[in-house]
DNA sequence: GCCAACGTTGGC
DNA sequence: GCCAACGTTGGC
């Protein structure tokens, strides 16, 4: 489990790695996931300590763009309690939450964002799931060998 | 903005 | 428990 790594996904307009980078101490609750799936790893596999890339959809083209660490585990998203929330769900109970996010923080700019079409491009990312068509889970796992060799590509700088 | 792919809901 | 209808995601 420690060789896994992960892929946030987020609309720029929406949320943008700037607007992380902006955060006191670059932090964020990363909330509004409401699939089962991305809720499960969130919950259940997301350690505090492991990496991720923060990656922009929606964007021509989209792209990996940061590089995150998970500061807090998984919690219950509050959002999914509050009636003034486009996130509310009014099935969820205080008592049994349905839906978790995890605390990110913002680590490395990537000097040169890896598009999609270059994930897709790169034999050394084979099968990697961004890339397979239809994919649309907004966090996924990706693995180590992947990660270091888009961090490489990317020419992290780290912040701090 | 379009629409294919996918997930969820709800009638039966 | 099936599956059609519906809603959403996200590349293009």
């Amino acid at each position: 489990m420690s060789d896994r790594h992960w892929l946030f996904k987020s609309e720029p307009e929406t949320y943008s790695f700037a607007d992380l980078i902006a955060e006191r101490e670059r932090v964020t609750f990363w909330d509004g996931v409401r699939n089962y799936q991305a809720r499960n790893l969130l919950r259940d596999a997301i350690l505090v300590g492991s990496k991720g890339f923060f990656y922009h959809s929606r964007i021509s083209p989209p792209a990996i763009v940061g590089v995150v660490e998970v500061v807090g585990a998984g919690r219950p998203d509050p959002t999914q309690f509050d009636p003034g929330s486009k996130y509310f769900d009014p099935k969820s109970k205080v008592e049994a939450p349905r839906w978790f996010g995890v605390d990110l923080r913002a680590v490395g700019r990537l000097r040169r964002p890896v598009s999609l079409p270059e994930l897709k491009a790169a034999p050394e990312l084979a099968g990697i799931m961004v890339a397979q068509k239809g994919s649309r889970l907004s966090v996924q796992p990706v693995s180590a060998a992947h990660f270091d060799w888009i961090q490489q590509q990317g020419d992290v700088e780290l912040l701090d």
